[in-house]
DNA sequence: ACCCAGGGTCATA
DNA sequence: TATGACCATGGG
């Protein structure tokens, strides 16, 4: 079977079976909660994540302009439960400043998309992931986001580029998956619900919604752990 | 005590 | 193109 077809299978097979509104990232989240936690997620935890967007909201410093005012070892100290506190309060200023300099972060929001997504990439502490993350739940276009849950159950499946790259396997994702921001919102919102549920704490799940889907032999040992 | 976590940046071969 | 060190905290 083709990787789009499988690709499809994937998808047909995980959105049913998560819902995106149990996702922290659904249709109406607030672009703004979109995007200082895109920043704040990276190499954490979702739950570290909260503290430190409840620790924003009670200071008074849920908004771009706060978020400017700010001293930034006072921000850090608000972000500290999400992990690099002075390195990430510096690109939450990055971003808001960015929004500000755009006429507000609605009108940021509003480009077109390859322009916002090099002016996100050119901001500091913004790279390919985040830009993405941005780009798909915040502004709504239909982008891709890949990460490293996609890419292990990807590489679990026996799918993917050759190519190591962020660029590759955003490319590869974006022909085999049909142009829709709706459809690629479940997409990216299934993988890493799956695999937060299965991949370490149940791994080998006969339950697998994925099991027919893996390779032959090894690689369906492999896909019971996906 | 140790290992890992939706990443980004900078240095190096 | 790709790998490694660094950032720093919370949870298993």
């Amino acid at each position: 079977m083709d990787e789009a077809v499988a690709l499809r299978a994937v998808y047909e097979r995980l959105s049913a079976r998560y819902d995106i509104d149990s996702w922290h990232w659904r249709p109406a989240t607030p672009a703004l909660d979109v995007c200082l936690g895109a920043i704040l997620v990276q190499h954490t935890t979702w739950g570290n994540v909260e503290k430190a967007l409840a620790n924003l909201r009670a200071a008074g410093a849920f908004s771009i302009e706060a978020l400017l005012r700010l001293p930034p070892d006072e921000l850090a100290g608000l972000v500290r439960p999400a992990g690099l506190p002075a390195t990430k309060a510096g690109r939450l200023q990055s971003f808001a400043g960015l929004a500000v300099a755009a006429g507000g972060l609605e009108a940021l929001l509003s480009v077109s998309s390859p322009e916002l997504r090099l002016r996100l990439l050119a901001t500091p502490g913004v790279g390919p992931e985040t830009a993405d993350v941005i780009l798909l739940y915040a502004a709504a276009r239909p982008a891709v986001v890949h990460d490293a849950y996609t890419e292990r159950l990807c590489r679990r499946l026996g799918l993917g580029p050759a190519p190591k790259s962020y660029a590759a396997w955003r490319d590869w994702q974006d022909v085999l998956l049909p142009c829709d921001v709706a459809l690629r919102q479940r997409f990216h919102a299934a993988v890493v619900l799956h695999c937060k549920e299965t991949c370490r704490a149940r791994p080998r799940c006969a339950a697998c919604p994925l099991l027919d889907l893996c390779p032959a032999g090894k690689g369906r040992m492999a896909a019971a752990s996906i």
